[in-house]
DNA sequence: ATTATGCTTCTACACATGTAGAAGATTGAT
DNA sequence: ATCAATCTTCTACATGTGTAGAAGCATAAT
């Protein structure tokens, strides 16, 4: 299941605020996201016949909640980025983004304190 | 310019054999691609027309040359997924990247000389 | 009971993507 | 000069995505 752009925007809504109406949605998409109310309304149809969102109905109206967590979701999009355009190794597309992208210093302190601590569990198990 | 599924394919074939015919790529494309001759030409025009691919003819022949690095094209999409599914933080992404996915201990420990050299690059300048 | 307001479902359309056949142009071999 | 092999360009179609109006059903206020 890979998500669209739009269906991404819609995701990251449901998932801060869940479970949401179409109306609580519109509060937590991207202000320049303009929908038209029934184009958010479209969007999750489809995301329900896709099996990613449930549907469920108060009163007359529907509730949204996610079925594809937030973690789930990225996981698969990293993999999908590794794949298409990394021969499907995660490893250089670290290597990638640690050369590429301009970390604080800040930041790579703290990744390098996160990878030795992932060593060192890896050593007791 | 976002590349499709279908175009990374290309692309990365593209990438391998520089320049290429149409004929030239069928051989670096994912084995389980068979696509017919003509759809891999109606995918290089749809290239050509974006401005990624450049088409040059050879006697009657076309052949066919990356103007989209490799690394250009990987920024990007990078910095897409960090958009879509992180807010726009690289970061975040790092992070995820590194909890989730199971690097192995060369791969870690690889990369924490690397961000220690840019740490300390950083130092210099 | 009537009405305005808001929600739902249906239908539609333009553009992108994946896929490929048909028909015509070029060329290398005979 | 002829023919087969190979290219190219055109056209086409199904499906996915982004976008939204129309019409009908529910509900809260009068």
């Amino acid at each position: 299941m890979k998500l669209s752009e739009a269906e991404w925007q819609i995701m990251n809504a449901l998932w801060k605020k869940n479970p949401a109406t179409a109306r609580d949605l519109t509060e937590h998409l991207p202000k320049e996201k303009n929908w038209a109310y029934t184009t958010l309304k479209t969007m999750l149809s489809r995301l329900v016949n896709k099996g990613i969102v449930s549907e469920r109905k108060n009163g007359n109206t529907s509730v949204y909640e996610p079925l594809l967590s937030k973690n789930k979701a990225r996981s698969k999009a990293i993999l999908n980025l590794a794949n298409q355009a990394f021969d499907g190794a995660v490893g250089p597309l670290m290597h990638f983004l640690v050369e590429e992208k301009k970390l604080s210093k800040k930041q790579r302190t703290e990744l390098i304190e996160l990878l030795k601590k992932e060593n060192d569990q890896g050593e007791k198990k």
